[in-house]
DNA sequence: CTGATTGCAAAGAATTTGCACTGCT
DNA sequence: AGCAGTGCAAATTCTTTGCAATCAG
């Protein structure tokens, strides 16, 4: 379950709501985005906005993104850096996850819980921190590579 | 309190007892790392080491980083890049804590939690996901932030 | 119309690598 | 003594920027 879409509304349909320019290079990054069913790079989103307009440059790509962070309609991810130092990208979903990556086959789990909610709850009281962003990741094996592991002991 | 330091055993102790070789390089930046009182990044780490031995090189220090993020001796840390796209360090204590960025001031507040450690018991039962690293940072507004904006109010 | 957005090309920031030399253990 | 570790310089990876041309509203 890596899918990254399933959101409420269509990402184009909120971002043009906020009165910004929809250009047709903006439309695919946007679409490309929602219909993503793993993680994209800069470089991934790019090459599949291509396939749909050949002319979409590295800088829209990245000056899109840093504009759909400030609206707050994607999240930006490191995945624990297991794929060099590039960041992720999701579009934001109804409520936020955490997300665990196997340093030893690269899968990526997503994981969402009501004490994460209560964590962050915890953090506005007592703090009176107002999170707008927040980005939690595990590195570690997950439960496939631990049976995989148990069967061919230490090798 | 953005202190790094207060570990129970030395850096350096903890480095030789795993039968590593102790450069002289490599003694300076665990000394370096142990007794810095912020969150530094490589080009910081860098300087400082190169107060106490000028020949250190850049490339030592990211391997050295590389090491001990191995051996679990240091965690890596975006602060939600609030400068820019580099790493930062610190000598990893008794407890996880999460990170909080403001966006405003830029100040970095440290939370930890026996909620936190509550939901990572919960990823390991029932996903099966032994964690070995966790990451957890929020971007926002700290609530001395918040007060200076009630102050005058929007502009 | 006209200012926001784009493509292009070049620059920039952070990190990594190949290789000959050095110095721990 | 031998080989892991180092400095140096160049390379790589990812991202950003200046500027003239374009296009959405």
């Amino acid at each position: 379950m890596e899918s990254a879409s399933q959101q409420r509304r269509s990402l184009v349909e909120e971002f043009s709501e906020r009165g910004l320019r929809l250009t047709t290079q903006r439309r695919v990054l946007l679409e490309v985005m929602q219909s993503a069913t793993e993680h994209l790079d800069a470089a991934s989103l790019l090459r599949l906005a291509r396939e749909r307009d050949a002319s979409i440059d590295r800088a829209t790509v990245y000056r899109t993104l840093e504009l759909l962070k400030k609206l707050r309609l994607v999240d930006e991810l490191d995945l624990m850096h297991l794929n060099g130092e590039k960041h992720y990208y999701e579009t934001r979903r109804e409520s936020d996850h955490i997300h665990l990556a196997c340093f030893q086959c690269g899968k990526i789990e997503e994981f969402g819980s009501p004490l994460f909610e209560g964590l962050k709850q915890e953090i506005s009281r007592q703090r009176g921190f107002r999170i707008n962003v927040v980005r939690m990741e595990a590195g570690g094996r997950c439960s496939a590579c631990a049976e995989k592991t148990k069967e061919k002991p230490t090798k």
